[in-house]
DNA sequence: CAGTATCCATTAAGATACTG
DNA sequence: CAGTATCTTAATGGATACTG
């Protein structure tokens, strides 16, 4: 279950890869770095395809390794909202330049960029 | 066998991370950006623990992604010797804050650095 | 030296179904 | 709404023996 990982680590980036490795661990974060607060149901509609299980897990992981803060509000229905703590901040800051990269290289491989959901047009909630 | 990876992506981020996901990649990626040209027994050595197969492997991965180029000598016995190409050198350049930001993860949690494989001592070449 | 080829173990991820 | 609990599959990594 991924125990509290701390190393040893080689080096800074293997660290940083550590905390970030996981399928949507980034995205969580890049998430959260845009929208300021979320709630988990939103979290899951901005990343199309993810699972529940993988969702709570890796909240889990980065609110461990202090990534993620997690408010609970005493309320029914629940209510639960995520937010990056200041490391999270930085290391979103951090990972610019790679996200710079990334989209050059996608450019130059010409690689599409998964499909968005479309916003359901029927079934408005009334 | 990790087929060429092309997508589709979320993001920049997603499709650097993509790039760079497997144990030893970016330590792969460091270790040429910090030598200029390795040989694949000295790249081997510099990564304690790694196996043959998956510095193969990930070798191979690079090399297809276009982040690391292969030289081939035509001697016996064998010699072949790899360098990161100019996007190499760009993504290594991109996960530097990255890398800033993992030594000060290490340094808040106390983390380890991977027991460095002491040099022999005794029988050395002569 | 620089790899291949196998086989096996571990881990990560996904699909449901169910609950406070 | 925000999760748990299981079960299953896919991906990743590792050990070892062998080769041009």
């Amino acid at each position: 279950m991924a125990t509290t990982r701390q190393g040893p680590y080689f080096c800074g980036i293997d660290a940083a890869m550590d905390v970030v490795s996981g399928k949507w661990k980034v995205l969580i974060l890049w998430e959260l770095h845009h929208h300021g607060t979320r709630r988990f149901a939103e979290l899951r509609r901005g990343l199309p395809g993810v699972s529940e299980k993988m969702l709570v897990q890796h909240l889990r992981e980065l609110e461990e390794d202090g990534l993620v803060h997690r408010k609970v509000y005493a309320e029914v229905p629940p209510k639960v909202e995520y937010r990056l703590t200041e490391h999270g901040v930085a290391l979103n800051t951090a990972l610019e330049p790679l996200g710079t990269w990334g989209t050059e290289r996608m450019r130059r491989i010409g690689a599409t960029k998964v499909p968005v959901a479309p916003a359901p047009v029927s079934r408005q909630p009334s």
